[in-house]
DNA sequence: TGACATAGTGTCATATCAACACTATAATAG
DNA sequence: CTATTATAGTGTTGATATGACACTATGTCA
């Protein structure tokens, strides 16, 4: 009937080396042989389109129940040589701890890059990572979601860096603090993390019991 | 290939009776005949996402140029009868001086109803709806988009009835003007308008020009 | 045991917020 | 022409949140 054909994209997002970091799979068939892409696949007949994107999730990273939301369907004619393919497209936040299991399905065609410094990418995917990185930037202001890039247990510069590496802006440490205090979403744990020759941090771990009445009380985060 | 077909929908809201509503289409054919649903169609081989849903619009209300926005994409297995749709839908706000000309395709089936308070509607049109309206009322609060539900030419009483039919809550008329002004998008015409036996109201106009600067500027607006 | 490097903490001046009540004025009725 | 009417339009205040800013605390390692 119709010869639309119907993609997952998911824009795949972790915190390495203290920067904001997407994986990208490199093509092995043409258009764009060799082009590195946001990994991605067509949607089975009977899956559903948020399954679909934690399958493509799960192959390229070996990671269940990760943070994961629907950013935007791309769907214009001729964004795709091979014929008309409506892409809906997902970002998922990955926790620096899950990266380690696996690194991409194969070390030789997946790979983490800078976001905000990507390479040459295939299709309209250059644009896709853009708008997912601007999405980001607006959920951390506003939400809590930038808790889902760390681990669980965490300290509180952990935190003040994520913000810093996606926002792209250094942070005052007592502003920053005070206003994660007014969240009231952290418990401090009876646990420390020493890092080098100084004073341990006190870690801490995200509460989400508290998440919903954030949400209800409509309290904002623009830092 | 796949069987996967691939439609839009689009909310089409706008002020009328001071109140929030939606347009609606009865369905003429099985599955749910007879029932009221949100207008849409399939999109087709040349035409992009934003092409057809501006396409359903016009055919629905006889308008162009209207604002229109991505909304979300659902795409369950079993959403649809007929088999598997993705629909990419949208919503759009109708300023109040476009909605007389046409009043939907054909009187007797097309109406307008109250957004909060909708009929039965088909498939899961009703899920779509109350994410508009989310959408719609995070809009108000954090941008100009309230705006586009009025006509050329507003008092600055239209524009609060606007945010207080949309966020469903009584502002205060000062303080609403007070932000009004601190946000400095309108401009006061030299045109009054008479409501009866009072003192007349004065017109104004949204001025565009402003628009991106306070985007740029971040400022939120969140009465 | 001293040097190190990061952890952790408070104040103040400014801006923003919600709550609150009265005067101005054109149209209309008599 | 005058009074009535109903909405238009306008400021202040006390409370809260904000950004800018600098020092002390402490476990580790040499």
């Amino acid at each position: 009937m119709s010869a639309i054909r119907v993609a997952v994209d998911v824009v795949i997002l972790a915190i390495r080396e203290g920067k904001l970091q997407v994986l990208l799979v490199k093509r092995r068939y043409a258009p764009f042989q060799g082009r590195w892409a946001i990994p991605g696949g067509f949607v089975k007949e009977e899956e559903s389109l948020e399954s679909a994107a934690q399958r493509e999730l799960e192959e390229e990273t070996g990671v269940r129940d990760v943070y994961l939301e629907q950013l935007y369907s791309f769907g214009d004619p001729g964004r795709d040589p091979r014929g008309r393919i409506v892409s809906v497209c997902y970002f998922a936040l990955l926790s620096s701890g899950d990266i380690a299991p696996k690194a991409g399905t194969d070390a030789a065609d997946a790979g983490w890059f800078a976001a905000f410094q990507p390479p040459p990418l295939a299709f309209d995917h250059a644009r896709i990572l853009d708008y997912a990185l601007l999405r980001l930037r607006y959920k951390l202001e506003w939400t809590t979601a930038g808790f889902q890039l760390l681990p669980k247990k965490f300290t509180l510069t952990d935190i003040q860096k994520v913000y810093e590496a996606v926002l792209n802006k250094r942070l005052d440490k007592r502003n920053f603090r005070r206003k994660l205090a007014l969240l009231d979403v952290l418990e401090p744990l009876h646990e420390y993390r020493s890092e080098g020759a100084q004073r341990p941090a006190r870690l801490h771990r995200f509460s989400a019991k508290k998440f919903e009445l954030l949400k209800d009380k409509g309290i904002l985060f623009p830092f």
